[in-house]
DNA sequence: GCCAAAAGTAGACACTTGTCTACCTTCGCC
DNA sequence: GGCGAAGGTAGACAAGTGTCTACTTTTGGC
């Protein structure tokens, strides 16, 4: 459940893990109290101190674990997608737009479908960081941000290596994989709080990376490519 | 700057600022305590009461207001910048796909320059709205995520009636006109935050909108018209 | 097995908070 | 011009808070 291992204290972990169940339920970081998670985690309030010296802290500690946790699981998702798509050999966009087009499509499916399953799992973690991500304490902001800006910079490097797009514009290849890492994010709440629409959740976001990557990619000069798979 | 007229006693009025004011710093709404805000406000604590029952109370009140102030001026703001774009008449996409891509790119690009313009006149009620979108209050999110939803509807509406998109499935536009809402809201705090940035944030906001409307567009069946537009 | 450092506890401090009851002031309306 | 309601104030209460100093326990390396 918890944002696992790596820090070797019981009472910090143990501190953390408060934190984070405060958090999920209906409460921002900035809003708890000392004393609170202290007892939440069982512990005298002065133990706080021994571990952190601000709240702030506090919260940069569990984002360092959840950057941990996250980042390279999910470059691993997208590559275990990406393997368990591209059974044939890889061909050039020129030369079988549809044939690209279709694996990179089902590259995003089996992609959310990993991804969705990865938020099932550690729920916490994504309700804490989207509501810090816009919460009240700058310091939480900044370090999320560029979490988050890290996170799409794998995306982008991902598109390319996996070769999900025809090859194109580098800047703003950014800025899609920061709106895909963005929305998928905000996604994932939706995905907790409504169990039952999970699968509409799934695929609202496939269409939208393919809304944004295709559009991207015809703006790019590739409109003929494209429109041609898509015939 | 505030969320301006409609509410008639004054010290309900000078509440709602002063929690817009306490808001747009450091906080979120849900980590104010009454007796700040009143105290901010140059009231008795117990004045409070006499215009909210609860902090949810008031966080919907000023929901209202913002709702009222942005929706209206949102959609007039978006007539305003197709007016000034569209001088000669309409075409239909089939018969002039260049020219209609162009407007319509156009009017993204007016409307985008209105929209944060808009940002800059008001900044504490967008700063508390994406603030609370994703906080802590179920009662605050519920709200906002229907005020989003009210938005999205409408940008959605104006993509048809202004003509923007070739004729095109009418579930797929309404998701994307819901991210086209998020993406604008969340653009806005880094375009408050970044005064010095702010005209590749207009451009990044157009780019993500054409981005996604023509992929939307494309994977409608409108690829080769649009490709023969981008030539 | 020792001993210093790290982790945890105890108790107290001044301060802030939400909310209560009771009282005063202003305003709109007949 | 008076009166009732709405708006605003005063003072008090128990409860919770952050942080301090001082003490005890646990732990890891020699």
């Amino acid at each position: 459940m918890g944002v696992s291992n790596k820090v070797s204290a019981k009472g910090k972990r143990l501190l953390i893990e408060a934190a984070l169940k405060l958090t999920a339920t209906t409460r921002s970081l900035s809003a708890l109290s000392l004393r609170e998670v202290a007892r939440e985690a069982g512990l005298n309030p002065n133990t706080f101190y021994r571990h952190f010296k601000n709240f702030d802290d506090l919260g940069l500690a569990i984002i360092r674990e959840m950057t941990q946790e996250l980042r390279q699981p999910l470059r691993d998702l997208r590559r275990e997608a990406a393997d368990s798509v591209s059974k044939g050999t890889a061909v050039s966009w020129q030369e079988n737009p549809k044939l690209n087009l279709l694996r990179s499509m089902e590259v995003t499916r089996v992609t959310v479908k990993l991804f969705f399953d990865y938020v099932e799992d550690h729920p916490n973690a994504f309700i804490l960081g989207v509501r810090e991500l816009h919460g009240a304490s700058p310091v939480m902001r900044n370090a999320l941000r560029s979490m988050m800006n890290d996170f799409a910079q794998d995306i982008a490097e991902d598109i390319q290596i996996l070769n999900l797009l025809p090859e194109v514009n580098q800047a703003t290849l950014l800025d899609i994989a920061e709106v895909i890492g963005r929305e998928m994010f905000l996604l994932s709440m939706d995905y907790i709080e409504q169990p039952e629409q999970r699968s509409q959740i799934c695929e609202k976001a496939q269409r939208l990376i393919t809304s944004l990557t295709v559009g991207h990619a015809v703006l790019n000069g590739y409109g003929p490519v494209l429109s041609e798979a898509l015939s």
